[in-house]
DNA sequence: GACAATATGTTATAAGATAACAAGTGAGGA
DNA sequence: TCCTCACTTGTTATCTTATAACATATTGTC
């Protein structure tokens, strides 16, 4: 259950990249949704390491690729990963994150490291739940919710 | 316990927007904060009403008062009041809103009416101690939280 | 092959936020 | 009193983030 989200393990960053990749090419496929070149590419860049990207941050490495600096390829690219859930958006950060879970019904959480800036995702239903609770209480519909938080991360925590 | 908010209600909002300041005055009297005229007016403009402002129209109400449009001096008062807990950063929205809890202490959600606009926050204390859970499952150290949801207020969701 | 729907390319600009330095203000001590 | 230190505000310029609007290309379907 209490699995430690791999951006806050030593892991083997290249593998952990190649099955979000993996997982998303599947989802596609399975659900007809088009992963072009570009939204793949910058799902490949998102998953890169697990440090949420600002959109120029992507964009940056996009024309490293050879083409033109244009925001809104990124941003055209970003928005459909991010409404298909392939990733996420770090409202804390203005930046974008792969989805790193397996399932595309979680209800993620953010937790951003004040250090190293790294963020883990990770499923957080009882969290839902509560806050879904405090909606019904006051009578409000919920469709989304966000829910981050800003800290240390365990290998920054011990480090200081 | 489960009071609707005053955003989600038909409310004498002079007398909520008086009670905002009016509370704000008494704590930065005990506390010795600075809550000089440009803070306290930005607060006034803020609890105006239940929908969150940008930085930038907050500067437009601003000006209005006769001054230049200077976006550093909303920006500093901004910053400063919800430094002080005197109103809070809308994440999902990039506006701010006045905090209308009476205590200093709440752990705060926002729901924003994706119709109407309306932003009411409610302490969330089951969600609060829902994610220091799961931070403390993945053992992070959390220092600070966001908590939002997006969807319809009681009013429209009944109107629809 | 023609068409509709979707996706990408392109230019320009809007919106949001901050850096850096100058000038004013105000409370407490010499 | 008046000095001075910390804090606050004024000001200019600029940087970062995001989108509007329209042209072109690609893809799947009939």
């Amino acid at each position: 259950m209490a699995t430690t989200p791999a951006a806050f393990c030593n892991h083997d960053h290249h593998a952990c990249a190649s099955q979000v990749l993996a997982r998303a090419d599947a989802r596609a496929r399975a659900e007809g949704l088009r992963l072009t070149a570009v939204r793949r590419r910058v799902l490949e860049i998102l998953a890169s390491g697990h440090r949420a990207l600002g959109a120029y941050e992507v964009l940056d490495q996009l024309a490293r690729d050879g083409g033109k600096r244009q925001p809104p390829v990124a941003y055209r690219a970003l928005d459909y990963l991010v409404k298909h859930g392939f990733a996420h958006r770090i409202q804390a950060l203005n930046a974008f994150a792969a989805c790193t879970e397996a399932t595309p019904d979680h209800i993620p959480a953010f937790f951003i490291c004040d250090t190293c800036q790294s963020v883990a995702e990770t499923p957080v239903r009882a969290v839902g739940r509560a806050m879904q609770d405090a909606a019904g209480r006051i009578g409000f519909a919920m469709e989304a919710m966000n829910l981050e938080a800003v800290g240390q991360c365990p290998a920054c925590e011990g480090a200081q």
